[in-house]
DNA sequence: TAGGGATTTTCATCCATTGAAGTTTTGCAG
DNA sequence: CTGCAAAACTTCAATGGATGAAAATCCCTA
């Protein structure tokens, strides 16, 4: 199963992985050219592009496994749960896998720097982001087929995540730390969760 | 205040747009060169970048009047009233202003096919999304500065709008029709507010 | 171990975007 | 009016991401 073909593959994927990452981090994103990337990680450029579709995506090597997680977890809801604690256990879960891998927690504080202040970055990341919430939304509807529309699946993941996601961006955004943003990130959540009518 | 030079520039600038978008519709965005928007718009390709930073720009050209009124609504909130009250108003008022304006009325339902199966204009209509997520949680916070701490607004804020959002592009994608997807909003919207728990 | 499909490299090209330098147009002071 | 400075444009050149096609290699399996 495990060829050598396929061996070889994952180690050119992971050396430009490596290759960028490190690059992004010495001269910045777009100081850092394709031939760059390639030469470092020792293949074409036109190889790069049979791996990354484009030279952004390097970044979000690991966003497909990610949502895999996710939605096995929705999936696999206990029997009876609600919706609303399901989420939150989602955001809870979500914020520990961030600081677990060790692949990724290598990079994590990179990677931010670089969403943050990279244009064509922040723009991909956005646009996974919004996938991905589509994604959650049709796994949601599939698990609670019996109790949920699909506008309202739609309209609980995207309050959610919006919620979440905005919290901890303007957080960030406002100096805060690591730490504040995900007291910020469960803090919105219960908020979506409780109402914005609640509020005051 | 109104002089020649300014008039000029606004003419310029009008043909540019004019220009895009009968190509866009015509041959597809990606396949319009910045050559041919340029050409008849019967200026220099530079000069292009004079105007819009990107040939993505040039869809949204009225996102900053747009982003206007939203913000002043929320400045000129009615005294004693509640938060989400106000918000539910401005999602309403939102949809208005979409079906009302001569201008843009007339290509929205190009724009609205463009942004959806162009990636790069996914991308660039996300993250203009969320950065005028950004200034509604600002101005909320200051309109309700003594109610609502920045936590809070933005979560509010996203909650409301990420919530809408998904829940009018899930319609569309599951081929609604506009009608279909603004009582969609509408619908999100009072979810959100009532909160994500409420369900089922 | 030879053939065949998968990968990679090479080569060529397109086009968005940007900088520099020079030219035309407009607004304005004299 | 006239001349001048700033603003707006054009031309020219170059960079670099992205893609297509064909030739060269590499790995797997019969």
């Amino acid at each position: 199963m495990v060829g050598l073909r396929e061996r070889k593959k994952q180690r050119t994927r992971r050396a430009l992985i490596d290759a960028a990452l490190r690059l992004f981090d010495e001269k910045g994103f777009e100081e850092t050219t394709l031939a760059e990337i390639a030469a470092e990680a020792e293949v074409s450029t036109r190889t790069f592009f049979s791996y990354f579709a484009s030279k952004e995506d390097v970044l979000f090597f690991d966003g497909a496994s990610r949502m895999a997680l996710a939605t096995e977890m929705i999936a696999s809801r206990m029997p009876g749960e609600h919706v609303g604690d399901l989420l939150l256990r989602l955001v809870r879960a979500s914020l520990q896998w961030a600081s677990d891998d060790d692949f990724r927690l290598l990079d994590a504080p990179l990677r931010m720097r670089l969403i943050m202040t990279v244009p064509s970055l922040q723009a991909r990341a956005l646009h996974l982001l919004f996938d991905s919430q589509l994604q959650l939304a049709r796994a949601l509807e599939d698990a609670f087929s019996d109790e949920l529309d699909p506008v309202d699946a739609a309209a609980a993941v995207g309050a959610l995540i919006g919620a979440t996601k905005l919290a901890v961006i303007s957080t960030i955004n406002r100096g805060g730390s690591l730490e504040q943003a995900e007291e910020a990130a469960v803090r919105a959540a219960q908020l979506a969760l409780r109402g914005l009518s609640s509020i005051g």
